[in-house]
Formats: C-alpha cells, sequence, structure tokens
DNA sequence: TAGATTGTTAATCGATTAACAATC
DNA sequence: TAGATTGTTAATCGATTAACAATC
C-alpha cells in the first residue's frame, strides 16, 4: 500500500499520465534507461521539476545511473491506480457513449467497464460491444450488488445534472463527465472529472487569436517604419 | 481589435471557457446581472480571482453593480476568438472523427470544419455530415486555396507523428490532437491543444485511488483503537 | 576512482488571495 | 445619500527552479 506522505499538488497528478505515456514510448524504442534531465528534454519540464514530481511518491531513481524506465513506468502505473481493477459503469448510451465504448480501451487504463444504462426500452436488455444495456430502474439494485469506482457520464445536456443527483444518492463518488455541463457542485463530496471538448478547442481559439493578433500588430508596426 | 496587454497565463485562459460555459447557464435562467462573489460562489473560484482575470483584458463590471451577463458573455466570447469565423479541417475519419463530425457542434464555437482527409480509396470523394472527404494528396493544394486555422488530428497513433509533420511542413499552425501522442515538439511553434482521454481517466483514477487509501487508512486507525 | 545523476533543501518566481480606495 | 461592488495594489501562498551534498 503505497504511503501517500503530504497531499500532492493536482499539477503534480495531472503531469502523471504524461510521464507515463512517454515511458511508454521510451520503451517501445527499446529505452531502457533515462535521466531526469532527458526525459525533462522530451517533454519540455525542467530536470528539477521531474525529481520534484517524483519524489512526491518515494525515490525511484539511482544516483550517477537515472531511472529505469520500466521499473519508473510501473510505479507511476500503481500510483495512478491502474492496477487496482476499478469497475465503471455507463450513463447513456447515445453516440459519445457507443464512439467510447467502441474506441476507448478502458481496461488499457486500469477500468473495466461493467454494464451501461439508459432510458430508451429499444435498446434495453441488449449488448453493445460485450457491455450490457440496462434500464435506469435498474440502477439502485445494480450498485447494491456491484463494487463500481466511477460512472462515466454521457448522457444529454439536460440529462446532466438530474441523473448526477440521482447517481450520488446511490452511492457514486467518481464521475467521468462528458455532457459539457458544469457539474462541480462546490459543496460535494464527489470526484468529478470533466472532458469539455469545446473548452479545450476554445482555448486553441484564444491562442490562435492571439497570435493573428501578433501578426497583424506587427505588420502595422512595419507599415508605420 | 483587442489590444492585450501582458502576456495572460494559461491558468487564465482555461478559465475563461467555464465562465462562458456559466454565464451561458445564467442566460438560459433569465438571471442578466451577477456579482463576482456570486460568480465566484457558483464556480468555487474566490472574488478575487475573478475580478484579477476580468481585469487582464479589460474593465466590464461597474461598481456597485457588478457585471451585465450577456456583454460579458459576449466579450469573453471575442476574447476567445469566437467570432473570427475559424476554418478547421479534420485529418483522419475513423471512427474518433466521424463521432465528432457527428455531435460536435464545431460552429458553436466558432469554427467551421470545411473539409476532412482520409487515405482510404473508399470514402474519398464522399460526403460526411457536410463535410467533403478528401485524399490526403489534395492537402497541399487545399491549404494552398483555402485559409485554414487548425487541424482536427483523429488519425491512428502510428500517422500521428509524420502526419504532424506533414501538416506544418505545409504550414499549419494549430493542431487539435485526439491521437493520443505526446505531439508538443519542444521546439516547435505550432500550436498544440490536446485531448487525452486516458490522462483525464486515469487522474480521476489517481483521486479514487486516494480517497480507498485514506479510507483504509482511517479503517485501520480505528481497528488498532 | 572519476563522472554522472539523484533526492532534497533553499531561492526564486508566479499565481492566488486580501485589502481598500474609487465610484456607481 | 448609503450600500454595494468594482479594479487594482499589496501580501501571501504555493509551485517551479537552482544548487549541492550524497552516492552509485
Amino acid at each position: 500500500m503505497p504511503v501517500k506522505r503530504v497531499k500532492v499538488s493536482n499539477n503534480v497528478i495531472r503531469r502523471l499520465p504524461r510521464y507515463l505515456r512517454k515511458l511508454d514510448e521510451l520503451t517501445d524504442s527499446g529505452v531502457s534507461r533515462v535521466s531526469s534531465f532527458e526525459l525533462g528534454r522530451q517533454l519540455g519540464l525542467t530536470p528539477s521539476q521531474i525529481r520534484q514530481d517524483f519524489s512526491c511518491f518515494g525515490e525511484f531513481g539511482q544516483q550517477g545511473y537515472g531511472y529505469n524506465v520500466p521499473a519508473l513506468r510501473s510505479e507511476i502505473a500503481s500510483i495512478l491506480g491502474m492496477d487496482r481493477g476499478f469497475n465503471a459503469i455507463m450513463i447513456g448510451v447515445g453516440n459519445i457513449g457507443r464512439a467510447l465504448t467502441e474506441n476507448f480501451n478502458f481496461s488499457e487504463w486500469g477500468f473495466s467497464l461493467i454494464a451501461a444504462f439508459d432510458v430508451r426500452p429499444e435498446i434495453i436488455g441488449t449488448m453493445f460491444h460485450g457491455v450490457p444495456i440496462l434500464s435506469m430502474d435498474e440502477l439502485a439494485r445494480f450498485l447494491d450488488e456491484h463494487r463500481v469506482d466511477a460512472a462515466v457520464l454521457t448522457v444529454p445536456k439536460e440529462a446532466a445534472v438530474p441523473v448526477t443527483e440521482m447517481l450520488t444518492a446511490n452511492g457514486i463518488e467518481a464521475i467521468w463527465n462528458f455532457t459539457n455541463v458544469e457539474l462541480t457542485a462546490p459543496d460535494s463530496a464527489v470526484l468529478v472529472e470533466n472532458v469539455h471538448f469545446s473548452d479545450s478547442l476554445l482555448s486553441l481559439g484564444y491562442y490562435i487569436a492571439e497570435r493573428a493578433d501578433e501578426r497583424a500588430a506587427k505588420a502595422a508596426k512595419a507599415e508605420r517604419v
């Protein structure tokens, strides 16, 4: 059982999956040893930051050598809970839900998608890509009978808030939110992880606009000379 | 033309889409006026932070009154470039690409998806949801003839790096990356915005694991007493 | 051994929060 | 006018970077 010393900052947590990804890339290209310097170079981070980040969780390196890639990879995987066999359910089997079920490999990341729930009678009782689709009415009983660590929320916008209330009332404590609705009730103890496509695209838009403005300003300045 | 004074921090930029979303919610519920205090309460931020954030871009409020919701909304929309009519192309019309085309409303966020590109002859020349699918071979000419502000990268993993090189060689300067591959070449000037599902799920996994550990620790402690 | 690189402590930098005069 | 709330300056807090002794 990993002993988490201090509360680790969210910034650090968000970098862990990137480290994992990069270590997998290194493994694929046959690299079995890496220094914080080289890792930093490839990720655009300082060696200091990388060593600081790792030191939140333990001592994974060796002086004069660096880090063993597969060993470090496995430490990070374990920190992220990838070896805990989480169970997830999906709420809402519309377009996004189906796309996720078909294309996202939950098990690769330590999650097993054990059931999906919907309100439409025509799909209830069927299977989709190996996942049984049940009625929302069966949810409470299902949660009684299974350990469920997270709910993937892929319902239409309008349903987001009521369904969330229903989920939390039934003991769900973690939600992977695809609804593009602000769920984070400031008081609530439920873990919410948002995947807001639009937020992502909008911030890209900001930077595109900024760059365009900088160019325009530079051009205008050149004009004046 | 908005005069961007200082370089605005990435943290601030990432909060702008949340403000936008919340302001839309307020509009929907008929609220036309809001204070930084109330906005902070609903978003889990301090009033100070909200006023600081806005003040990076101008003075949008009024003492003793607060902010006019639609006016503020429109300021933020403009800061994010939503009124600039960006053009985007999609590279790779597989499952994710199709799911995005069908379900994501690009135009709602200021982007127009004007073409998609793929290598599979059987779909080249067809339309998908109003978007023409062209051959990758036609890309260079297409870019010559159209202003393209961003590329949506939805190709298979293996293709991610070579396609990115090809795109940047042809003058693409912004990539919305869905490939789950680390693209951010530290030296490159290309804007990359990543949508890494797995990163998101893994960080949720961290917090689920952390919570489970805390409970186990608490239970063990109670045991010992 | 000498060279390399860690883990950690201290210094710096930046972001958030608090305070308050300005003013609607 | 009195009360409310902004925009901004100053204080605090936290995260990143630098430095270095420990050691493989």
